[in-house]
RNA sequence: GGCGCUAUGGUGCAACGGUUAGCACGUAGCCCUUUCAAGGCUAAAAUACGGGUUCGAUUCCCGUUAGCGCUACCA
């Protein structure tokens, strides 16, 4: 199994989505698996649209995936391609396989196998001691006269007896027996003025895979069953099959398959609540699949480098949230802050607190705040923050003068009637000061709060809520800093003010 | 129903014949403390069940059970 996954130019490896729905956090692990063996191997990635059913696809649905790539930071080399326009590729490979006798011409009616006698009970219903069978093999395929009322399908001939094997790396070696495999759609009937209809997916994959030259197939384990039909596809085109990596699949918390009963499963909701993407990419790289060690915290590159299909595994992993949630709170800690600014700056561009001046090489604003203050800013922020709206919500007062003091923060810490009284020489003790920094603000604080006989403790939790509103915030000097002389000093007498009202 | 895949604490993984079965999330407690986090320490918590193979099974084989997947002119 080593020639799998030893480093081998020339690897192929491509992402199918469907457009039948959003980008599905399945989905976007095995994207991830796919990008992850294509960037280590230096190795090539294609994205491939496979939206043949024209009656589930919904195109508008394409740029919704597309932006979920995107934003996970999977990249492409090549597509995206459509399958949808290569329709002639399907037609060619469905008429030489008619040709060289490995398919042939159905003229069943598609109702038969769709529903009724031949299908498979509904799940309501007790599929109990021999219910229906499913058909395998369909009559026409030893040559039924042609019905000028029906337009056919083409069928695959499915060999009588023996066994179509493959190599999983992740898996092993398979062996199905053809007699499980029924004679399987190729390409539908035409509707219309058409001779046939749009390719169907086993041919459809097998055919732009063999033409895209695709060496690796990892693909959710879901697609085991099926991969035996392709096999048989690939041997009746006369191709060569690549080495299949089926991934296990991802649960809810009850170990069903993951809906959106289990919450969110759509990627582009977890970017919309402010999950970083490389976190979230750790965090999904870890779901099936490990280094081999007890590491976690593990940055994309060293992901890329690491990642193995050996060391994928085989049973299936439930999306567990609060995992996440941690994952997010490492990356929004331990990230070099330069590589934080940038998504920091976003969140504040959505709730419109941005500033221009705090960007970096821009001038200092009128209160003399710029980039290092900003980097220092969210420096001192960030170990309290679990998603980036956090910076909007509760630190909102940080960068932003117009702020409400929440009254739960208020009840809580000004509750003794001193308190007013405190803040007031609080204030004047600040505003004195000739130096303004954590020690001197601790000093003033201190000597503030003894004289008055009260707990230091008292009048910082006081003095916070007066400050940034919030009962949640930094360490409080570090706080004053932050904001500036004059701005806290300001804030004190607002407080002071407004005590009592509301 | 048929076929297939899987089975380590609640969850994600490690241990790929020999460990007191390890790490992390979560949970509980303690420490720290200026709120809330973070951090540190501690605790509870697992090899689904039954047979084999072997000096020795979490690990290999078989069966059972359970979960999941496929069983469409869906992908």
């Amino acid at each position: 199994m080593s020639d799998i996954t030893s480093k081998s130019r020339g690897v192929r490896v491509r992402f199918a989505p469907s457009p039948t729905g959003y980008l599905h956090v399945g989905g976007a692990r095995t994207a991830l698996f796919n990008w992850l063996f294509a960037r280590g191997q230096s190795g090539t990635m294609i994205l491939r649209v496979e939206d043949t059913d024209a009656e589930r696809n919904k195109p508008e649905l394409v740029q919704g995936i597309l932006d979920g790539l995107q934003w996970l930071g999977v990249d492409w080399d090549e597509g995206p391609f459509y399958q949808s326009q290569r329709t002639e590729l399907y037609r060619a490979a469905a008429k030489k396989l008619l040709a060289n006798g490995t398919a042939f011409l159905c003229y069943c009616p598609a109702e038969k196998y769709a529903g009724g006698d031949h299908a498979e009970p509904g799940q309501d219903e007790e599929p109990k001691g021999g219910g229906p069978r499913r058909v395998t093999r369909c009559t026409c395929r030893d040559g039924k006269p042609s019905n000028p009322d029906v337009k056919p399908a083409i069928r695959f001939k499915v060999p009588l007896g023996g066994t179509t094997k493959f190599l999983d790396a992740v898996f092993g070696e398979r062996e199905f027996s053809n007699d499980e495999i029924e004679d399987f759609v190729l390409l539908r009937s035409g509707k219309g003025e058409e001779e046939f209809g749009q390719s169907m997916y086993q041919l459809g994959v097998v055919v732009d895979d063999i033409d895209m030259r695709i060496t690796h197939v990892i693909r959710g384990a879901d697609h085991i069953s099926n991969t035996p039909k392709q096999v048989l596809l690939y041997r009746a085109l006369g191709a060569q099959p690549p080495v299949f990596a089926h991934v296990p699949l991802i649960l809810g918390a009850d170990k069903s398959r993951l809906s959106k009963r289990h919450g969110a499963t759509d990627v582009n909701m977890y970017r919309a609540e402010g999950f970083l993407p490389e976190a979230f990419r750790n965090f999904l790289a870890l779901l099936g699949w490990s280094p081999g060690g007890d590491e976690e915290f593990i940055r994309t590159k060293d992901l890329i480098e690491k990642f193995s299909l050996a060391g994928v595994s085989r049973t299936n992993a439930v999306f567990d949230r609060p995992k996440l949630e941690w994952f997010n709170t490492q990356y929004l800690q331990k990230l070099p802050i330069e590589e934080l600014l940038p998504e920091v700056e976003n969140e504040l561009r959505r709730s419109g607190l941005w500033k221009p001046e705090w960007a970096a090489g821009a001038a200092p604003g009128p209160d003399g705040r710029d980039h290092a203050w900003f980097a220092k800013t969210v420096d001192l922020l960030r170990p309290r923050v679990r998603l980036l709206p956090d910076f909007s919500s509760w630190s909102r007062a940080f960068f932003s003068d117009d702020f409400l003091r929440d009254p739960a923060a208020i009840a809580k810490f000004w509750k003794d009637p001193k308190t007013p009284e405190l803040l007031a020489k609080l204030a004047d003790a600040l505003e004195a000061l000739s130096e303004w920094n954590h020690d001197a603000c601790d000093h003033a604080s201190r000597a503030v709060a003894e004289a008055g006989g009260v707990k230091a403790g008292l009048l910082i939790n006081a003095t916070r809520v007066a400050i940034v509103g919030q009962a949640v915030a930094p360490p409080l000097f570090d706080t004053m800093v932050v904001l500036g002389h004059q701005r806290v000093v300001r804030r004190l007498r607002d407080a002071v003010s407004t005590f009592g009202k509301s």
